[in-house]
DNA sequence: CGTAGTATTGACTATCTTCAATGCCAGTGG
DNA sequence: CCACTGGCATTGAAGATAGTCAATACTACG
């Protein structure tokens, strides 16, 4: 349970080029916190945790998980490396996501608030603005009046766009996000196995 | 079709409280030039025009439409005075989805990129964050693995939270946006009038 | 080998979509 | 003033899709 309390800079980070890829992190000079890695099923966060920073996720797979008032739960979002953790709450004091590990994940902690002069803060105040708007837009429903196999098929895609890693959650996790049955996302996979090859 | 191209501080602006709510505006001196009214139908920008700033809206609605790979198109999100038009694609070159007035809207154009020294544009980055964060998550799909009736529900109800308008937009918008046929939307209101007032 | 979690399949049912028709209302032109 | 038109809302009926329930297979792991 010991935490990794080391300060990396994300310069010197060698992967750092997938964190910050639009060439902003170079000079910036973006200070970082290696955090404990997880193993599958922990959570980095849950819902109602005061906010402090967001997340750098460096490598596995995370869920965002929503409690819903029945007691039942949903999942928001995956996460993979590259992909900012905890921004869904940027103006918010507590999380209102819990952050669960597929996989086994790593993940850095940004020191953002420690602003050493004005015009670096701002430079990472607009790399975070473009992790923002990229990861939130898209998932903003792309799918709904799409039939279940056009969802599935449309999330495998997404999914592979963003990593290369092979599809880490269960079938019954893929429904909770995409708001259907365990078993439709099953026969949907079905479907698509028998057109496309690599499902 | 003449452009009002008066420049405007938003801190002289009697809507500026609207716009900027969390504090953030008083001492930052937001600029914003003034668009031209637009009447309902009227597209603020269309897909794939060069993106050059987000808009702020102050009056009226608008629908943010995606087009379909087979011609049809979608409603993305509803978006309603006070909150930012184009952020959607910050860190692209052209605009993704395309924006037009459901009824009779106003809006300014976010001069950000003149920023005047680095403390001012850190402050202005601050704020289309914290915009962005809470604009785009909550429309993460909310609704999806909800029965049609519960969906238009919740449709109104954020709606409601948003703004104080009544529902500017037809059955056919709204279905288009949650992903349904008119004709559900219609049975799902006619359901909701019958078990609340002031559907 | 037994267990637990996940994946898969089948049968039945509820829900939603589609198609078709009608009602309602504002704007337009004679 | 009134018929006509177009856009939107509403309703009904039939068919398609996805959810639910239950059972079985597969796989990793002790």
């Amino acid at each position: 349970m010991r935490s990794v309390r080391e300060e990396v800079d994300c310069d010197g980070c060698a992967a750092g080029r997938r964190c910050w890829p639009e060439g902003i992190a170079p000079a910036a000079g973006f200070m970082v916190r290696r955090v404990r890695p997880l193993t599958a099923g922990e959570f980095l966060f849950r819902a109602g945790d005061p906010f402090e920073a967001p997340f750098m996720l460096t490598s596995g797979c995370v869920s965002l998980v929503q409690a819903l008032d029945d007691g039942r739960e949903r999942i928001v979002a995956f996460r993979v490396p590259g992909e900012l953790l905890g921004l869904e709450c940027w103006n918010q004091p507590v999380h209102r996501y819990s952050a669960q590990a597929i996989t086994a994940t790593t993940c850095c902690r940004l020191r953002w608030s420690t602003a050493p002069n004005a015009a670096r803060s701002a430079t990472l105040l607009r790399a975070l603005l473009a992790k923002a708007t990229s990861q939130s837009m898209p998932s903003s429903m792309p799918w709904a009046s799409l039939s279940a196999v056009e969802r599935v098929r449309a999330f495998v895609e997404d999914f592979r766009s963003r990593t290369d890693q092979p599809l880490p959650m269960t079938r019954a996790q893929i429904g909770s996000y995409l708001g259907m049955a365990e078993e439709t996302v099953v026969r949907a996979f079905k479907v698509l196995a028998a057109t496309r090859t690599g499902y």
